[in-house]
DNA sequence: GATGAATGAGTATTCATTCAT
DNA sequence: CATGAATGAATACTCATTCAT
């Protein structure tokens, strides 16, 4: 039953799989050569790729479609709906960037942001298995708080947008601009100031405008 | 008299660099070929573009270099600094998605979307000249607007992300999920929901949480 | 007992050949892969052909070599040599005819029309085992009847090949134009019509030309 | 004027054919590379058939389509109907083993041979315009004789396929068997044969049987 | 015997780039 | 300016063949 062998040989297609996600991730898929990828999965030979796959695009559709769920929130606790807004917010708002924090996730979501333009059907399938979960769950969250009386009315839809766009933009700006300040700032910080203002808004009296 | 060949020889380089455009955000980088950008470009010859430009990279640099100014809030009027916040906010939101509303900005939008990860100096490029100075504006704003007592004090590097975040994800909906809702929701329900969150929050009761 | 077995291990060769034989007939040779092959015997694998053949090219000519002597004139007749022109050459006519009435004998034939160009020593055996040995019977037969005083004295040679060039004909009409025409003619039309011409010719008075 | 570039560059494509024709002829479609055909075309770069044909195919397809016209009888005289049988036919086989004795004419009749069987579309485009072409002018030659009295009436479709095919064989004979034999008779030989037996036939007595 | 993973050599094809005209 | 022929380097992909199991 060697214990050494359980992440080696029994799966080459997830070796190359892992070694196709960073190459991906660095590269691009049009500028990823099977060499590239090869190399990654241990110096194995690119030919070897299609006797797991179909194709180069075979392969990187088959990453995004097995492995996309890590950017799903994978452990939304059973109380989540019960909890009041704030402490839901942020525990949402933490699942999220903790999330994000892992090597893995973050390769995805580079992969996404730059393929998913001109790939439909992965775009379609990252909306399907991703955003629309992710969104769903803030989505019914929010509208649990309007009924319980918690939250204002409002357009959930465009409300669930609004919260999660103001924590991934970081994201971006740490991913794509690569901006120092952001570093600098905290998942606590971003989480506490995305909640505070979601909730209470920034304006110093309640009915200015 | 040559009058025909007036509006065709003079700036074959921008009748280039707007095939390019067009292209390279259809296509991407790596996809699109001098060939395709040559007939793009009105049925010239790919090497026609080496007469204006070093590489086909050079090409690329080129057009975001010149053309990168499209994203950026073109006017802003004078005496925004001292609107109210409602005003002040929904007309930046306004300025921006009015801009996003052209063609060559949502083509320039999907380039950066698709390339900046893989392009170091493309993604500072637009950082410095795009993104510090859109964010620098509505950070003044905001600046000035605590100092003067309209909001409350608070790390207004987290909020400008925040507040075009929740807009700019729209964008994101719409070019890169081609999200159906997303089309049908109007540039003032987005603005207006967006400052209406940012400014007041949609706690019911100020206190709670 | 292992009689589900009893057909298949024992000639597992001879399976593999019968394969190769409707292969390299529908696809050609180089473009035959072994895949191909060892899908069309029964699914094996294709490195198991590797333990009956040497090669590829071996199993190519092993096919030729040991299924060759389908197109050879299996049973002829004893009595042949004494039958009169008419009735000898219609019965050699029909019996070449029925030959190439059999799928394997088609398939036979279309691999030494496609590749025989291109392998001198398949092109070599198939002369020696086939062409050589149906000409020669025909060859004898005509001396015979030379000698009986049946046929003018002429050219064997050349007559052997008229004769049956003109039967041959049909078939590589009907394999490689698929001519409809061709399909329609019966083996007795063909076979009596060559005998018809070979005999006693077209020509309406004997002197003319 | 320069006579010494005549033949060279104003036709590369036609270099490229020229080239295609005698590679495909000696290795076959599948096994001839664009690095032969390249090398054979006066050593240019195997990028550049790309320049000239679309495909490998595209290529080969274009040589046959464009050159298989060499295989036609090219110049009927307008009195061959008029010559009698013997004249007539007589005619007709030399101009035929006369269009075989060109080099070109073997390599278009050695690809014809080995690939028509695997390329339905050349099958078809050769058969339309050389097989039914020279095949038409013979049967109405035929049709012609019988009309005028000169040959009893007979199945021309047949006839003619067996007067040619009694001539082709020959042709097989030489370029696939290499038959020495077949190489020590002379076109005068084999269509001095061919018209004797096709008019007269071998039988010693007419009415022989 | 039989399999299937693995490889290496090869091949068609693309494309940025150059350059004579 | 402008073209189009020409190239060379790269790349995805195929496939015969081997070999441990």
């Amino acid at each position: 039953m060697g214990a050494a062998d359980d992440t080696d040989m029994p799966d080459r297609r997830r070796q190359i799989m892992d070694a196709a996600l960073q190459v991906f991730s660095t590269k691009g898929f049009q500028k990823a050569t099977n060499r590239d990828i090869a190399e990654a999965a241990g110096g194995i030979s690119p030919g070897l790729i299609y006797h797991y796959f179909k194709d180069k695009q075979d392969l990187f559709v088959s990453v995004l479609r097995e492995r996309a769920s890590i950017l799903t929130i994978a452990d939304h606790p059973q109380q989540l709906m019960e909890l009041p807004p704030h402490q839901g917010l942020t525990l949402i708002g933490h699942s999220y960037l903790k999330i994000m924090s892992a090597p893995e996730s973050v390769a995805m979501f580079r992969i996404i942001l730059a393929e998913a333009l001109h790939f439909p059907e992965v775009a379609a399938m990252i909306r399907q298995h991703v955003v629309d979960r992710v969104f769903g769950v803030l989505r019914a969250y929010l509208q649990h708080q309007i009924d319980r009386g918690f939250l204002r009315p409002h357009d959930t839809g465009i409300a669930v947008r609004a919260f999660l766009g103001s924590i991934v933009v970081h994201i971006i700006a740490r991913e794509v601009w690569g901006q120092i300040e952001a570093l600098e700032i905290t998942n606590d910080q971003i989480v506490a100031m995305a909640v505070d203002i979601f909730l209470h808004g920034l304006s110093r009296e309640p009915g200015e405008g």
